[in-house]
DNA sequence: GCTTCTAAGTTTCAAAAAACAACCTAGCAT
DNA sequence: ATGCTAGGTTGTTTTTTGAAACTTAGAAGC
């Protein structure tokens, strides 16, 4: 008996997205990358991951179109290599906001939160939240439903 | 040399979340868990994952005070456990929502979404979304800034 | 009273994956 | 020729994961 075929591995949306990017590294990197840190061995050394693994986790999000991998060269230097966001891979910035939320009001020491987000048109800080479609803003611990959409493989019950 | 002190993964939010449940499991059984799968054997059923394992995930889980285990006791039938969240368990919601968003988006097939989730209060479909403090509302590629904060270990610059 | 059943794990041990260190390579710049 | 950047390769170690057997406790059947 499998119950709560949209949350079959193969069908959801979390799970899927958890495949390409829920390993320890991935995250990370990204983290870094939309953090401009964008060369290779800018990021290995920051992060302290071996070559190979990060070599492995770049190539795999680049050919989901994730990061691209872009040629500059500054004047009288030799060619780099940098990789940043594509727009998909920018898409994924909230959920690094979500886990960056979660751990400054529960992982964060007394000082207070590591690193501030701002909003760069306006300089004011950035709050990740979730509201329904009617304009309800919901709190940290909403009461939420899920039932199973459209792309559900849920079975119709057998006549 | 260690730039960006706000984000090693001593310090970083978003790294201290991660080494809490950014393995393989931990973010599918919590999403089980939201979902009121909460006995240990539908857990392992479901999930596919090997007792062991999930016994490990529970408890650690448990010990972060992200869920609890209660007993209760159907009429007539003996004594069971279920999981559930804690307070600050359903604050990782907002993760799971995201991780949700962008499958979404980018992963799901022609039919739409897997499954859909809704306020309870109201039956409105729920979106999370990045908003600054000034009340601008922030697109799926926001233009963002990061600057180390109070928590933050960066060095004053060696001169 | 003895056996069996089920839920909820634990233990053991083997297999697979991930990670790492160290070295190797290719292209370009000087 | 030499060195730097950006990787790739190789071999080893560590960590994770898994399958299956075992445990424990209460309930139920005989």
């Amino acid at each position: 008996m499998r119950p709560y075929s949209a949350y079959d591995s193969d069908t959801c949306s979390i799970a899927r997205t958890l495949a390409l990017v829920g390993d320890r590294w991935t995250l990370l990197v990204l983290r870094d990358v939309v953090n401009g840190v964008g060369r290779f061995d800018e990021l290995a050394g920051h992060l302290g991951i071996a070559r190979n693994i990060l070599s492995g986790r770049l190539a795999r999000l680049e050919q989901a179109g994730l990061v691209e991998r872009t040629a500059y060269r500054e004047p009288g230097a030799r060619e780099r290599h940098a990789y940043r966001l594509t727009g998909p891979g920018r898409e994924l910035v909230p959920i690094l906001l979500a886990f960056m939320a979660w751990g400054d009001r529960h992982l964060a020491g007394p000082e207070g939160p590591p690193a501030v987000v701002r909003h760069a048109d306006c300089g004011a800080p950035v709050k990740i939240s979730l509201a329904c479609a009617d304009g309800h803003e919901l709190g940290p611990r909403p009461r939420l439903t899920v039932e199973p959409g459209p792309g559900s493989r849920e079975r119709v019950p057998a006549r």
